[in-house]
DNA sequence: AACGTGGCATGCAACGTTGCAAGTGGCGGT
DNA sequence: ACCGCCACTTGCAACGTTGCATGCCACGTT
């Protein structure tokens, strides 16, 4: 067995409570008495027991990051980010798939997989507003992307509307006409994919320009490539495409490129996240950079702020990042 | 607070005992009580807490897992696989990212971070042999990759160096004759590493063909990218460069592509990993697909097997998976 | 009627830790 | 010489759960 309180208490000639007091740091022990322990507790190499601290304190130093799935680029760089900053905070990250299932989802928001908790960030993909109450004495619980919770929760997000119309903007500007938006999910209640659908308009609305849009079951990159060829088949004379993410975006010019479009020449490709894929895509890939550090600090921020407060709701930085796929058209 | 075991009790009017009883599926408890104690439970939404059965029954039903990078696309995908097999055992997943630093792999291999986990998932990539000596009660460890730990733990890996041999003697077949190796480790005990350069070597030797060997510190898009642009200045006649990962070789193909070469008519390229990306990469990349899931099970198969037993080496499958970046010189 | 049996229910203790309040001893001031 | 204060130390209790041992009751058997 791992060495206790008790056991260095014992060998060191002290009481249990100095011995806590000491690991603790409590001021208020002798300095020989200090070194004592020290020195017996380093012999035996204690280390406090989570379990009890967890079961004594309340806390368990326990973050579950929510998501769809973890081997999505876009995630595995973010649930990076948020490793490294909540260790910086004390805290260690667990991850929960829901594979998009709303079942899934509302019982991991519930108990997270029976772990005890002090936190949960999440990031939903088919939960509707009703889904996301909270109980009294739930642990708290802050939402990526901007999930309409009726200002109920925390959100961290980038302004996607403005993100959304920035990205059309800059392929209307290289000369496009036809932009088709890939990515929208009309059936389900997806915030974020509503916003960026609502930029895309404004955009088109404000050139006079047609559009064309795309639904797909998820973000993938065999969806971005499924709604390339459904748009190939279709005659589609569309000459950019901009994709809610880069899986999407990537998917697509996988399969422009197969069916001997020129990319940037024939047709534009944008995407969305920045993940480190599109940067080294053939061609690297135009996309827009949501600062992910900025979005795990907000995110923990949150977790830690445990002041009765109202609701907040974090915009966090973007910018375009303009890349090969999107030069203008002057071949 | 949420309701405990004593709150149900007194509200149904029997004994703590017997609401655990219920709680956990003991036999022996009349059918009438059952249903009773049940409503109870139900009323009051009753939850396990999970702290309570760490400190009783030593059992946290967390696993730790330990690797370089979550952000890196093969450790995305590993872990998402980790994370449902894991769930599937009723254990949760938490990562832990060292950056590749001996001294942080050293100190989570001790304790995780704090926090009591009833197995340790490890993709060491600095580690010498004698840092993975394990105290009597430490947690169970796994290790994923060839990490030579003198047969005191237990391993899961693919046979690396067949695979390196299949892939460089495939380059071998269709025709290339000039093939560097992107990824060897000289200043690391990196065993994998290692293993794939020890298979490249015997198939060149086979084929009595020359090589040329490129170490890279890590194995990110960037340091593949750095290696082109080092092939490429310095002159170097290479006709395929084998990397021992799809990262490696998505950055490297992305230089050389950029460098106008064609890919796969001047250069051919192939990677090691299979991930998501080299599939839509254009053209996609040839590759090492190791079977992931069945590298997870193997894992968690190890933790789940608390039998006394000798340390095991499990070899999972793997196959070539031939893409257009290696299809043969026949423009 | 006494006894044994088996089904069911319960009380106690312990897991390792920390908050609380009380205890101990020495020292300086009156 | 006595008191009080302060620095330091300590025992008790409790967090919520489950293993163990025991208690209780009804029923069937002798």
């Amino acid at each position: 067995m791992a060495a206790t309180l008790r056991d260095v208490a014992a060998r060191a000639g002290v009481s249990v409570r100095t011995v806590s007091n000491v690991v603790s740091g409590f001021p208020l022990v002798a300095p020989q008495t200090r070194e004592r322990v020290q020195r017996v507790l380093d012999e035996l190499g204690y280390r406090p027991n989570a379990a009890a601290r967890h079961l004594r304190g309340g806390r368990s130093g326990l973050i579950a990051l929510v998501i769809p799935e973890i081997a999505s680029p876009y995630f595995g760089e973010l649930a990076g980010h948020l490793a490294d900053e909540a260790e910086k905070r004390g805290w260690t990250l667990l991850v929960q798939q829901t594979g998009g299932d709303a079942h899934r989802e509302r019982e991991l928001l519930g108990g997270a997989g029976g772990q005890a908790v002090d936190g949960l960030i999440v990031s939903p993909w088919a939960l509707s507003p009703a889904d996301l109450r909270r109980g009294p004495d739930a642990a708290p619980l802050v939402l990526l992307g901007e999930q309409d919770a009726g200002g109920l929760l925390d959100h961290v997000a980038i302004d996607n509307v403005a993100a959304a119309r920035e990205v059309t903007t800059h392929l209307i500007q290289t000369g496009r006409t036809r932009i088709a938006a890939v990515g929208p999910q009309p059936h389900l209640s997806n915030a974020t994919a509503d916003r960026r659908l609502e930029g895309y308009r404004e955009a088109l609305a404000e050139a006079g320009l047609p559009g064309r849009e795309v639904p797909v079951a998820r973000l993938h990159r065999a969806d971005g490539a499924a709604a390339m060829r459904e748009l190939i088949a279709a005659g589609a004379e569309v000459d950019a495409v901009f994709c809610f993410s880069d899986q999407l975006a990537l998917g697509a010019m996988h399969v422009a490129v197969q069916h001997g479009l020129r990319v940037p020449a024939d047709l534009a490709v944008a995407g969305f996240d920045d993940v480190e894929d599109g940067r080294y895509a053939n061609p690297p890939l135009t996309t827009v950079a949501p600062d992910k550090v900025g979005i795990a600090r907000a995110a923990l921020d949150c977790l830690d702020d445990r002041s009765p407060r109202e609701p907040a709701r974090h915009i966090v930085a973007h910018h375009l990042e303009i890349r090969a796929s999107t030069a203008a058209d002057t071949v």
